[in-house]
DNA sequence: TAGGGTCCGTAAACCGGTTTGCTAAACCGG
DNA sequence: CCGGTTTAGCAAACCGGTTTACGGACCCTA
């Protein structure tokens, strides 16, 4: 037994049997063209000897892998720490399962996306926050492979799927607005690429929702008064207690995300400050959790597993008909008010 | 143009560049082995081309995949509705990131766990909640691939990483028992196959835990007192509510998921009361957002992100060494005391 | 000038399956 | 008994790479 144990291959199999190589595989693939008593023999011999077709070969000569990718940006270390994001994986999950296809998830290797697409074995990928620009996208192009772009851009050829970043927002800020509050910060997610103008789709779309909403009203949005951060509870943390040891007091926050909402809440307890009395806070996402935080927080509904499920469902369509125009959906926002919003405080303000 | 555009292959590159693929494979893989002018000169066609090597064949080939797969006994969609899995998840990434694996989720497929196993192209698993006796465990023995079992049951020759389940239930306990609480209900996780007495091996350890410590305080957890649903908010309140509705008035909680902790005090609100002057709640898990909820929650401690470095470390050197003997590793819990606990109210109770 | 090393490149085998003709035998009605 | 159709199974090509074993050219040394 100094052999090692070599995986039994389809030639064992074959062998054992007294039969072609052909004949195995039919007998699994397609048995009514073996006669009956041979093809449950072989089958029989091949769970015998513990034969399981090797998936790899399989994907080589099938051309097809039966797995979708979901590719991110940013490292899934972080990105997972985002309860928005165990959503949308639940929405792409729901419908990729049932539809037979497998999971595989694309983030950066070594801190190349590109190395990470070329190593990636899949039949199509919804691509999640990738901007338009983002130049993997022409990468997973020119892989050939169907692609669902979410939260992006959706100014290019390939499908989409987003939500109305920009009229969410804008009820968000009108929300604080219509509350008194003049001194508002934003806290705003950051891409890997946050820089520039041209960056990250869905804060710009979110960004211009609150700056115009504020400045139709007379409120300017400053820079200082926007810090940015990873969308995190300790994400959120960080950015709130920058602008606090910069001075800044805003009497509310509109953050990009719940879980830097939830992080803000936290560090203005930690502040020693009251939420709502002292300071606002306004969300994004309506998290399964953000009806039950301390306190329920008010904050911008999307539909995060109808996200997940939408996507899926379009890139499916392209990888089995491929339409002729790409499609692009773009779904609802809506305003949750919940208990983390209030009038401004007479007290304290300047 | 009225051919369909293909794949371009080395042998495109190959012929292209009047070399062998051996050339073009060198070229890539092994430049030094190449003559640096010819290397270049390939790399520049190759790229012209827009070559890119198939990851499947390479596959094949190399015997190895580059990824590793999670393995869940049940679908994903209910999984990481739990923001256990998003942290766990984000553990395991953390440490495959690093050390160049993709992720691969492996979930049943059209009900098949077996099923999704065979289909899945990895290298090593990662199998969660899996217990001992699930004869999945064996298809992927039988695989030859290297695995390491997560929250099971540690009796087996796999190697695994696990949480002192059972003693973090007895302070859970305990900490009831403190406050007075005698009348005490137990919300527990639903596995695939809960039922029978060898079933799920975190929900057994747990629940050995709870009914032991009460036992020693003369106090019964009788059958009717446990309820059993998805490790979900939506989970929680339904096993609150037909614990309800059956006519159970208990003064305390103890869920084994934050998850349903949380979906349990959603439902005791709904049904007018307080958490925890009228009833007491204890989670399970400690997930980020314990401490933003309201009230904060009082639950269980366990390193969840910790387990999923935890697993992957010990995965990625089973895969690499081989150890002789299987390592078992069993992290600590502890009990956190927030606000969702309290003594037990006099009024109302019987 | 023979012998021995590098250097550069190739042909062919190989990874483990699937699929495409093709053939030989059995069957079938007339 | 004959031509035509099924039925059952096989050999070989193929998927797209990697790797081994080999050989020619060139250089150096004794």
């Amino acid at each position: 037994m100094d052999q090692v144990a070599r995986r039994v291959t389809i030639a064992d199999v074959a062998e054992r049997a007294g039969v072609s190589k052909t004949a195995v595989s039919f007998a699994f693939n397609n048995p009514d063209r073996l006669n009956s008593a041979t093809a449950t023999r072989i089958l029989d011999i091949a769970n015998e000897l513990g034969y399981r077709p090797d998936p790899v070969a399989r994907m080589l000569t099938q051309r097809k892998t039966g797995s979708i990718g979901i590719l991110t940006p940013q490292d899934l270390s972080v990105i997972f720490a985002n309860p928005f994001f165990g959503t949308f994986s639940a929405g792409i999950a729901s419908v990729s399962e049932e539809r037979g296809y497998g999971l595989h998830f694309i983030s950066p290797l070594h801190g190349s996306l590109t190395r990470a697409i070329h190593r990636a074995t899949v039949d199509g990928v919804v691509a999640i926050g990738l901007t338009d620009d983002h130049p993997e996208i022409d990468e997973v192009r020119r892989a050939g492979l169907p692609m669902v772009l979410v939260d992006s851009a959706t100014t290019g050829d390939a499908a989409s799927v987003d939500v109305d970043d920009e009229g969410g927002a804008r009820l968000a800020a009108a929300h604080l607005l219509e509350l008194g509050h003049r001194d508002i910060a934003v806290l705003a997610i950051d891409g890997p690429r946050v820089a520039g103008s041209g960056g990250h789709g869905v804060v710009d779309r979110r960004l211009r929702g609150y700056t115009e909403t504020l400045a139709e009203a007379g409120v300017e949005l400053t820079d200082d008064a926007i810090a940015v951060g990873p969308a995190t509870v300790d994400g959120g943390i960080e950015a709130f207690d920058r602008l606090w040891v910069a001075g800044r007091r805003p009497s509310a926050i509109l953050a990009m995300s719940d879980a830097m909402a939830i992080g803000a809440i936290r560090a203005i307890h930690q502040r020693g400050q009251a939420v709502p009395a002292d300071i606002s806070v306004v969300g994004f996402d309506d998290v399964d959790l953000a009806a039950s935080t301390d306190p329920p927080l008010t904050t911008v509904h999307q539909p995060v597993r109808g996200k997940g499920e939408a996507a899926v469902r379009l890139l499916l369509s392209v990888m089995e008909g491929g339409h002729a125009a790409p499609v692009h959906r773009r779904l609802e926002t809506r305003l949750v008010v919940r208990s983390s919003t209030g009038p401004v405080s007479q007290a304290g303000r300047r």
